[in-house]
DNA sequence: TTCGGTCTGGAATTTTTGTTCTATTCCTGT
DNA sequence: ACAGGAATAGAACAAAAATTCCAGACCGAA
């Protein structure tokens, strides 16, 4: 039986998994959930009788925790742990020693890409801090709710909104991508109906298309949710839950990572949320 | 033979002790210190049979190899290339703590979010310590010659090629965003001339066309660049210029955070070129 | 209280892993 | 060209590991 398929191969997923059964398993097996919550590099490292020992449990707890948990042994969980620090976050003297190695100082675009990475971190790292996870869960309320879901992103913000196309139709999710194609935005905008929801994503100088769209659905009497870059973007005041994004800027140009992982989330967790009916 | 004294205990010290000898080792062991210096995570995780396969080496090498840097056995010397992961799992805490006072651990749609965000994080992160500058640089050599880029991307890669479409336009670069509408790929391909260049975005499961269509650019004369996950991929073997990019998972989605900044840096990073003369 | 089923502890079993050993190959100096 | 010594490959071995199994404990329902 290879239940292998549903079990996560990745950690964050695995954390969520563990997460969200830590309730319905047996006593054990929760104790070695919160175990390795609390310690993942010592599962990571740790062999089946050492990790027992420090959790205070037998070995045969730790496979059939792994059997639970849909893997087919404790090497297979193992290795998820063991990936998570794979792609581990770099520490401070490590990077400039990694800036002197790779000689980055002499190169031109080498000086533009770390710039660039640095903006996807610090818009990441303060988006974390100061992240509304209430606004996230009414956004994928409205979302999970509609019919259909437009969605509204032009010129900077149309690949957001193409990813979101993208990933909501591999999810099952149905939602139409407002394009500007051959000026037929508002052609598709007019069919949108009380039932649907529009998400609508822009960033300052706003797109005034975007905007206009996005009145307009209002008008029609869809639910709105927006992502955009502080209260008093115009995208804002038609908006039933409104997403806030500071992203940071390098060199003029605003780094998309935030607002890229903010979408993925929508497109998930809304298929989450209708899957659960 | 208690040598175990002199040998380094933390994973610098090492570092510089393999570095040292490097020159005066045999052959074969020199081939073990130079895949150890490559691949710390490889030695950290791995068994004695992969690393040796991986390493192209005997078993048997790896143990001699510990022995000349005055360890007791392979084991010890693993330990310390562990003890440089366990290092920053600090941060972890921390985290949880985050967690905590945002109240997400109560909330699906704040943990899958914390999940995106933590794998876009984790991307940037890897990406920069083994990036490879040079390659880079050629792009930008390449696609700072092309009289017209072609920008090819679909499905999962669209919004990249679209971003890069976005800027490039406003950048005042000549580029043709190759999309799939109307299935007319391959007729916009079809005016693709040997002073051209053509930007391939792909990552896995390749879409068929964009392989098709880079292959067609390649078939044309033209210089082609490609963004892709692994030198295996489809569009690798064509390709002029290779950029590796390792994108993190999370519950089966690819982050796009860095190759989003390698898009923003090719484009800024062309138009500057292109100034300068 | 008793029955049914699930869960648990610990030993037995099987698999994997690190290490050692020796015949052979490859150098190097004469 | 050849001896002598170091280095290497590959198999054999012993140790350690993961996994399985089963008897008994535990828990909830009747």
């Amino acid at each position: 039986m290879t239940a292998t398929q549903d079990a996560p191969r990745d950690y964050q997923a695995l954390r969520t998994a563990i997460a969200g059964r830590a309730g319905d398993l047996p006593r054990r097996l929760a104790q070695v959930a919160a175990y390795a919550l609390e310690f993942p590099d010592e599962i990571a490292f740790g062999t089946v009788a050492s990790i027992a020992a420090s959790a205070e449990v037998q070995p045969s707890a730790l496979v059939r925790f792994s059997h639970a948990l849909g893997y087919q042994g404790f090497s297979e969980l193992q290795e998820v742990f063991r990936s998570r620090l794979r792609e581990r976050v770099l520490n401070y003297d490590e990077r400039l020693a990694q800036l002197r190695d790779h000689g980055i100082a002499g190169s031109k675009s080498g000086l533009v890409l770390d710039g660039f990475l640095e903006a996807s971190e610090r818009s990441i790292a303060s988006f974390r801090e100061k992240l509304d996870h209430a606004a996230i869960d009414r956004a994928v309320d409205v979302l999970a709710g509609a019919e259909i879901i437009y969605l509204i992103g032009l010129r900077r913000s149309f690949p957001i909104a193409s990813y979101l196309s993208y990933a909501m139709g591999k999810l099952g999710v149905r939602s139409i991508l407002v394009d500007g194609v051959a000026g037929m935005g508002s052609e598709q905008a007019s069919f949108i109906t009380p039932k649907d929801a529009a998400l609508a994503i822009s960033f300052a100088p706003y797109a005034s298309e975007t905007v206009a769209l996005t009145g307009a659905a209002r008008t029609r009497g869809a639910s709105i949710v927006s992502i955009t870059d502080s209260v008093m973007s115009p995208i804002a005041a038609p908006a039933d839950v409104l997403i806030e994004v500071a992203e940071a800027n390098f060199e003029g140009f605003r780094s998309l990572a935030t607002t890229m992982a903010v979408a993925m989330t929508l497109a998930v967790a809304v298929a989450g949320r209708r899957s659960e009916r």
